[in-house]
DNA sequence: CCGAGTATCTCGCTGAGCGAGATAATACGG
DNA sequence: CCGTATTATCTCGCTCAGCGAGATACTCGG
């Protein structure tokens, strides 16, 4: 059985540091939702479809929904919410007309990069003050503990 | 002006990897939750508890809607919903009898354990294929994220 | 004691998200 | 082609988490 308890060692104090980033993080994404009169799964929304514009891919209305966790009738009701702010729009996919394609507005990207751009910037510069081997170290943990976490 | 964009880099990278841990870590807590017809607040709740417990402290209900950013309407909502699921008591503080203490009930430690302890494990294990100076580049590398994402 | 301050609770309300089912467009066997 | 099954989204009515306002209960300094 592996080590499973409150347990005082060095990996355990690491472990608990993961969590308290987690959540540090999430408070962070909810002062971004209050400043802005949204709720966190709005912003969670914004997020996942700016992942996908990164990738290449087109985000349906669909698919944000199970990336989120809603069923259909919540999906509409969080792009109602997000085009009444003007945060996305809603275009009907030529290919296939039931679809809805969910863009993003140039602006709520700003809006996005002002407030989370702060905090890549000091990741990134913190990151340089390391060498390749330690690089890899924190890479493959967080790689690991993504697999882990995406298993259970 | 620092690194804000979706730079291709080693650094963005890890970057982006950390924000994928985060969500699939919330992805996570969110099963416990639906598993045990919870809400997400109820385990964080849950969460702030054990953490409290762990330190030594006493967490009174104002403290617990404090750290999860509920008003105190919503806190009393909260602890009704965790009493009446077994989960914690509410214990009249003997000093101060304005105060109500919760308690975190041993059976809810447990259900805890059993869902999170596999992956702290699997996380423990990992952390044990590291040397010092990897270690040592983790922790820096997630306290220094945590401070800038406590300050914003 | 009395009044100010503090901790929690009660009440009424708003709105996010759900279940069920409607609507509209596509796929596919005959 | 036609009819039926399938898929994508939307509409409707509802539940319940969380809020604002204010009540209640206790503490403490003067």
């Amino acid at each position: 059985m592996r080590n499973q308890g409150a347990g005082t060692g060095p990996e355990m104090e690491i472990v608990h540091l993961l969590r308290a980033v987690a959540v540090e993080l999430g408070l962070h994404s909810a002062r971004f939702a209050n400043q802005n009169g949204m709720h966190p799964t709005d912003v969670r929304a914004l997020i996942a479809l700016m992942d996908a514009a990164r990738a290449g891919e087109e985000m349906t209305a669909g698919r944000l929904g199970s990336a989120l966790g809603l069923n259909s009738a919540g999906t509409t009701a969080l792009v109602d919410r997000l085009e009444r702010a003007g945060h996305v729009r809603r275009v009907r996919s030529e290919g296939d007309r039931r679809r809805v394609v969910v863009e993003v507005d140039q602006r709520a990207v700003e809006l996005g990069q002002a407030f989370f751009g702060p905090l890549i910037g000091s990741a990134v510069d913190l990151l340089q003050g390391y060498d390749e081997r330690e690089l890899a170290a924190i890479r493959s943990f967080l790689e690991g503990v993504r697999e882990a976490a995406a298993e259970g």
